[in-house]
DNA sequence: ACGACGAGTTGTGCTATACGCAACTGGAGG
DNA sequence: CCTCCAGTTGCGTATAGCACAACTCGTCGT
């Protein structure tokens, strides 16, 4: 993929010039101008460069900032959340998950198993249901109103008899943890399969993830539920300070 | 250029989903899973993309963030700076730039035309020499003593007999463009050419870039210069100020 | 005005690199 | 143990990338 490397190397060379015409580039990267003309277009045509004003002028283009705040923002979430997740999973015994909102799913982007934990699903980069799961919940339960209307809307999909599937009943559900401060899943998304979940919140205040405990029902108990939250949002308030929330 | 446009999809898709296995991207992109794998491959050597913890799922990786870094700096400084070199170019009627410190050159980042002005060179995107442009001047000035005695070790190139190529006469220059808060060149870079500049200060408060007025000698005259360095520096705080400085 | 120069842009034939097939490796689960 | 599936590697082929050459456009000097 040599053609590849060389585009990567034009925006590096891009980000330490500034701004690079198409003979200057073309020297630097030791290849025909025509050839670095038509590796700048590509890019150009992406977004990832762009011409400035005048005379065929390049610079790195607004594109890569776009790229670069879709990943500083899960970096640090995941990073600043990988010790709390893991003292969290000692603490508790049982598996830890952090999911975000993304596309009406809850998307779990990272895990750390308890040490209870024998054989559990790897959740990391699935999608889970809003309405089954416990950090679904926490999620669905602090957006905008219109926005938590539309994305219940969606069909509430039945995985076992104890899933809510009345939107009625989610209503009071999700009302009941915004006053609580914590959701909680039984036997929802897979018989025999437990959950709390408990808000993260960014920089400006809003929730911008959930901090989950899940485990099996016979170990994780509906009469652990409270306390279990209440650790686990210990853990949330932490990593809501550690990516910039000062409430 | 197929496989450098395959790059940046595979670039946007990592920043749609977060993590993305090879199976998963290969389908996405509807190539083979060879393929997919060699395009992130590369990406992956040039930290453009990164592997995450465990099997082999993939991400957006730091290189991204700082190539951002770099584009977003000078973005800002650009935009910001716009409007307040078309008011200063109507107001002075010669010609505005702006220009930042890089490898021991100042660089042009942008220019505007005075109303004055009928064949002036296009500085943008061009090296100048530090000790010969009041940019330059107000760059080196505004620098750590080491970083500035450094610059000034390199040879100062005589222009014409009007250049500082002495070491002594620049820095008692630098020192009172320090305490007058802007520097100026009379026929120093080019005979029959002047400037006078101010520094930008950005959000911790160092200078990061200068503001300059340069005409031919005739019409700006060194009578002038402490106006139009008032009115510049007018509009450096302004530059200053939307670039996060809050001194 | 014209011509020279140099930067960016476009067309095209050739071949080297990218592509997909197929096999391999390793981990998880039954 | 075997099966399955995801990631990774080897290799032959053809297509995509490359450089050459020509074109376009703007600037500058005469």
């Amino acid at each position: 993929m040599q053609s590849v490397d060389r585009a990567v190397s034009v925006l590096e060379f891009l980000a330490l010039h500034g701004e690079m015409g198409i003979t200057e580039l073309a020297a630097e990267l030791g290849v025909h101008k025509s050839t670095a003309f038509r590796l700048v277009s590509v890019l150009d045509s992406r977004g990832l460069v762009e011409q400035t004003g005048d005379r065929g002028k390049y610079r790195l283009g607004f594109g890569i900032v776009r790229l670069a705040g879709a990943t500083a923002a899960q970096m640090d979430l995941s990073r600043e959340s990988r010790p709390v997740c893991e003292r969290l999973a000692a603490q508790v015994g049982e598996t830890v998950n952090v999911a975000i909102l993304d596309e009406g799913y809850a998307i779990n982007v990272s895990q750390v198993r308890g040490s209870a934990t024998v054989a559990t699903i790897n959740w990391v980069g699935q999608r889970t249901p809003l309405h089954a799961t416990s950090s679904g919940k926490v999620l669905l339960a602090n957006q905008p109103a219109p926005l938590r209307e539309e994305l219940m809307a969606r069909p509430l999909t039945m995985y076992t008899p104890r899933t809510i599937t009345d939107p009625g009943l989610l209503r009071a559900e999700l009302d009941a943890a915004l006053v609580a401060g914590w959701a909680s899943t039984g036997d929802e998304l897979e018989i025999g399969l437990n959950a709390v979940a408990v808000p993260i919140r960014g920089m400006d205040g809003n929730v911008v993830a959930a901090l989950s405990v899940s485990g099996p029902s016979y170990r994780l108990t509906t009469d652990r539920f409270a306390e279990v939250a209440r650790l686990a949002a210990d853990g949330a308030k932490e990593i809501s300070h550690r990516i910039g929330h000062t409430g």
